[in-house]
DNA sequence: ATCAATGCAAAGACTTTGCATGGTT
DNA sequence: AACCATGCAAAGTCTTTGCATTGAT
């Protein structure tokens, strides 16, 4: 991972862009959840730990790190764009309970079936592919068993 | 599909809704449609016809409708909900043309794979699965294959 | 007549933008 | 010093809600 970040810097350089407090807070703190997270997510656990960030700042870095592909954007049933690092893990989905909230990843031979077919059939150039499987994650189940 | 907006009717009439002038149209357009819409797809279309019907009235049956899972909510990168009507074809995905915005249907044996493979590894109950393959149509490969 | 549905306007949630100020190279 | 990044406040989008009025049964 710490590799990736560094490129971001020669990136930001290559482009005549300034290597700030605020990327750097905002860097170092993907770097320590390395999971799913949304703006606000950062946004508030930045201003807990007193390093604050104004939002458009995260909103603008958000959009910085996509474009490098550092992060890549996401959607799921809730009204807000999620990210998550680009990961040596291709080709994954996630888990999303619809009790709890929790996002678990998950990888599949499927995934690559799904891939090769659909390019096949459809004539389609395949860019990127996402799956959201929404259900009910162990511990919700356990937990729903338990009140009976 | 007219049999399943039949049931609406006595859907409402259970629980004591009213199967309004609003409700009609809206059901109407989507048995028109039966494809891919969002809110405002639907607004400003029912706009054009004569026929209005209030933004607020729209998000509300839209609502209803899901409830009453007559349609599907699916989230795609445009910040923005979009519906299509639940139907015989389980088991599908959406390739999303990044160029002109064409949503596509297709389904494929990895969705089988995936869900199996899914709900065994994780334990995790399952409820829907949402995929979404961003790529380029057929039609705008070729367009920008004349441009050069 | 009753109670739900509608439309309007306003509020909400999330995100983006304009602009003056401050920070990086 | 030059120019980008930041923060604030305000604007944008899409969606939801409060409330008085209208409409369905």
């Amino acid at each position: 991972m710490h590799k990736e970040f560094e490129q971001f810097k020669d990136f930001l350089e290559s482009k005549g862009l300034k290597n700030t407090r605020g990327r750097k807070i905002i860097l170092g703190e993907l770097e320590a959840r390395k999971n799913h997270f949304n703006a606000e997510d950062l946004y508030s656990s930045l201003t807990r730990k007193g390093t604050r960030v104004s939002r458009p700042t995260i909103y603008r870095t958000l959009k910085l790190l996509e474009r490098f592909r550092l992060i890549e954007r996401f959607d799921i049933k809730k009204n807000c764009f999620y990210y998550e690092p680009i990961s040596q893990k291709k080709n994954h989905g996630h888990l999303i309970c619809e009790q709890c909230g929790k996002i678990i990843d998950f990888s599949s031979n499927g995934v690559e079936l799904l891939k090769s077919e659909v390019g096949r059939d459809k004539d389609f150039k395949l860019d990127n592919i996402s799956i959201q499987v929404f259900g009910v994650c162990r511990d919700c189940q356990r937990a729903s068993k338990n009140k009976n």
